[in-house]
DNA sequence: TTTATTTTACCGAACGTTTGGTAATTTAAA
DNA sequence: TTTAAATTACCAAACGTTCGGTAAAATAAA
């Protein structure tokens, strides 16, 4: 994973898969005949099984009150960034030449995503449509955040942003 | 430059690359006897005179009202992305395989338009700090929704940030 | 409990293909 | 006739993938 999202699809080689696996490349192809294809399909699907885990299922356990469960969800998807040092890999496998591989396990994960913090949105009372723009303005930030980060060599960026999704949440006029 | 920002640096052969140009691949050593790296860089070099072109000397160009220059930007982003079809190159080359290349243009060309947008919101009357964290804003959000576009198959989210954004300028409180 | 069999995990070497890049040659322009 | 531009032909290296095979572990049979 650490891999692909760094690299991207086409830039990580099965050498440098196995590297990072600590064996050879032909050993790669017993745990995923598939070859590289099936890992980066792999890799996403734990990404979704992440979001599930760390995002969904956060924000939306009601035996925590909303404040503890936002914060909560706001610290894992620092942790999963790095404090804005890592990239999304939601956009590194992205490209046009990866697109068809795991294009449809990417428009799952960012649903699952908005699905998310839509339905945190409602539990704190905002209309249906207003929750659903405020969880996608949630996603766009960050990834839009995590690339300015990235080029302009800051993650203030990234740690902002993350601070203006918790206040379009807490701190609403 | 399309064959760049759809495949990415490493996902760009120099086949496609010539092809795109009508060219044999050998063909593009004439003009380009730096290989795929000078390319890279004069295409993003381009892109970097294009903010200029585009959105710095229009945003700051005070023989027109502040109102058109808006409007005038934000349709020259709409037609450099397409309406959100296309991804940005900021992005698609600036995985870790291909930042040591473009890194520093890609910083560059990030801090143009945010230069650009700057001006404009203390053209407004913005406080510079206001400015820039607007124009910050201009940038992320483009980015951002540019990879959520892509991502839900659904250029909405693109066309919306660009009302975002102007509203942001035009339509405060 | 020992022996035989199968399965799991991994590796080195090689496969055919594609890669970025070079040299020599032909075509077009000045 | 010289210079510029594009092409054909080619190369070493790297690519993803496959293959034959080994060592260790788990399972079944004796």
């Amino acid at each position: 994973m650490s891999v692909l999202r760094a690299r991207g699809f086409e830039g990580s080689s099965l050498n440098d898969l196995a590297c990072a696996a600590g064996l050879q490349k032909a050993s790669l192809y017993h745990r995923f005949p598939g070859g590289k294809n099936e890992i980066a399909v792999t890799v996403i699907q734990y990404v979704h099984s992440w979001i599930h885990d760390n995002i969904y299922k956060v924000l939306t356990d009601d035996t925590i009150p909303a404040g503890k469960r936002l914060n909560k969800a706001i610290e894992n998807i620092r942790a999963l960034y790095q404090d804005g040092e890592n990239s999304c890999i939601f956009n590194t496998l992205a490209l046009d030449s990866g697109l068809s591989i795991v294009g449809d396990e990417i428009n799952k994960s960012m649903h699952l995503w908005i699905e998310a913090f839509t339905a945190f949105g409602i539990s704190l009372g905002f209309s249906k449509s207003k929750a659903i723009s405020k969880a996608c303005d949630s996603l766009i930030t960050i990834q839009g955040s995590l690339i300015v980060s990235k080029g302009l060599k800051n993650t203030e960026f990234f740690r902002k942003s993350l601070a203006t999704i918790k206040n379009s949440y807490t701190g609403e006029k």
